[in-house]
DNA sequence: ACCGGAAAGT
DNA sequence: ACTTTCCGGT
């Protein structure tokens, strides 16, 4: 079944960069559609080139977030042909599969810009996130560990513990390149987002912050609002954001329940679920850079990977709950910079950052074409394409329809699970806590019959709690 | 360079 | 299901 290829000597055992904190959850290698199946994907391996430094002169994260620029076409290709023991693999052939993800929405390619693509996170977390699976998730495990573990069944400490494996030991990774046969034995196909690069926990050094799962949007740049910022300087305390110390593991602020200390930043409804001394910015020990000052990481002095936090947080409003709904694909993509589940992440104009200016230009140069930075290009715009300026981000009129919608379609796969959302409140206030607020996304794993009028109800008064804070 | 159909491979 | 391979078309 293995082929020999070098494919196994070249990337095989990463080192640190990968052990702990990237390891994707065993799910994403394993499509809801073919159970089994955990031959690498393509998007898969981007993303682990994405995130490896060494790389970043052959692919690199690039303008927008998601978005990132084959630099070396022939290379990435080689690579993936290295990978999958395909000799014959170009570019013609790998553009070809990504071209594939266009309808899958996991990708679209950026016009204008030569080799550039980017990433639909939502899409691609989604994609392979089993609504059940969810319940799991930090988010959810979070809330109702700190709730008292009312909703999910599962919610006891070894089911926490599960979750987040390695934060404690340095246990056994599996990494992309390392993910044993053996998989973590039952809990296996179970969510372990904190390995998840993209979902606050462990991302090295991206070079530009994959805008997945991460902090939802909610301050003014100048006041990043989450404690945990990966792809801020301060979070990661490497001297070298490229290249982690020799030996080292990710520090434990790196996975320090990244629900956590993301939720102590989350709006209302997140937030609320942490115990007190969480919520209010500091997560045990994590010095929160809630205030502004990003001294993360155990006193460390602020790194310099990462290019300045710029400060185009998007308000990615809805997409929690679209998120959770699992039904973003149009959404996602009509939302400019709002990818992944909607928490954008402060983008980094990267090419500054790591410095890589790069041979990219030896390929005529990525054209920076100001108008292809909407991620409204995207092939697909059934529902973009309607987009008009009287629906700002934050409007969730249309949201709510295509929540729904995409609900419908999730129906057919995983089960009705979330209410329509045409029902909720609209956003009574400019700020775009608000818009945020009313989808507060019940946890998938409430039963059905609860979920609807439940999640309406805490919503409503969870958006009227918002106010009063705010006011 | 990029697109997407078609067919074949795994 | 996910590519890989080909390929005609833009």
């Amino acid at each position: 079944m293995d082929c020999n290829c070098v494919s196994d000597l070249l990337l095989p055992p990463v080192p640190a960069l990968w052990t702990p904190g990237f390891a994707f959850p065993d799910w994403a290698y394993k499509p809801e559609s073919s159970p089994g199946s955990r031959q690498i994907q393509l998007w898969h391996f981007i993303l682990e080139l994405l995130q490896k430094e060494e790389y970043q002169g052959v692919i690199a994260w690039q303008g927008d977030y998601g978005e990132f620029v084959i630099k070396d076409p022939d290379e990435v290709a080689r690579l993936w042909g290295i990978r999958k023991c395909k000799p014959h693999m170009n570019y013609d052939k790998l553009s070809r599969a990504l071209r594939y993800y266009y309808n899958k929405r996991i990708l679209h390619k950026t016009k204008g810009k030569r080799f550039t693509y980017k990433f639909n996170f939502s899409k691609v977390v989604l994609v392979n996130y089993p609504i059940l699976d969810m319940a799991n998730s930090p988010f959810f495990l979070a809330q109702n560990h700190f709730n008292g573990g009312s909703a999910a069944p599962d919610c006891s400490p070894e089911a926490i513990q599960s979750l987040f494996p390695r934060l404690p030991d340095t246990g056994r990774g599996t990494s992309l390149f390392d993910r044993g046969s053996t998989a973590p034995g039952p809990d296996g196909d179970k969510l372990r987002l904190d390995t998840f690069p993209f979902l606050g926990s462990g991302a090295p050094c991206y070079s530009k912050p994959p805008s997945l799962l991460g902090p939802y949007p909610r301050n003014p740049p100048f006041d990043y609002p989450w404690s945990f910022n990966p792809y801020l300087p301060g979070a990661f305390s490497l001297n070298n954001c490229p290249k982690l110390p020799p030996g080292s593991l990710y520090p434990s602020q790196f996975y320090p329940s990244p629900l956590q200390s993301s939720l102590s930043q989350l709006p209302h409804p997140f937030s609320s679920l942490l115990p007190p001394g969480e919520a209010a910015g500091g997560e045990r020990g994590a010095p929160g850079q809630t205030g502004g000052t990003n001294s993360t990481a155990g006193g460390q002095p602020a790194r310099l990977c990462l290019p300045p936090y710029p400060g185009s947080l998007s308000m990615g409003r809805t997409d929690i709950a679209n998120g959770v709904t699992l039904g973003e694909r149009e959404r996602v993509e009509a939302n400019p910079s709002s990818t992944g589940l909607g928490l954008s992440l402060g983008a980094v104009s990267l090419g500054a950052g790591t410095g890589q200016q790069s041979p990219t230009e030896r390929r005529g140069g990525v054209k920076q074409d100001p108008e292809s930075d909407s991620d409204l290009e995207i092939t697909d715009l059934s529902d973009c394409s309607s987009d008009n300026e009287n629906e700002h981000d934050f409007g969730i009129g249309k949201e709510s329809s295509l929540v729904s919608r995409s609900s419908l379609v999730l129906d057919g796969k995983k089960g009705s699970l979330l209410p329509p959302i045409a029902s909720l409140p609209p956003p009574v206030s400019p700020h775009p806590l608000k818009s945020l607020m009313p989808l507060t996304p019940p946890p998938p794993s409430l039963p059905p019959s609860l979920s609807p009028s439940m999640a309406l109800h805490d919503r409503h008064r969870e958006a009227e709690t918002l106010k009063m804070i705010h006011s």
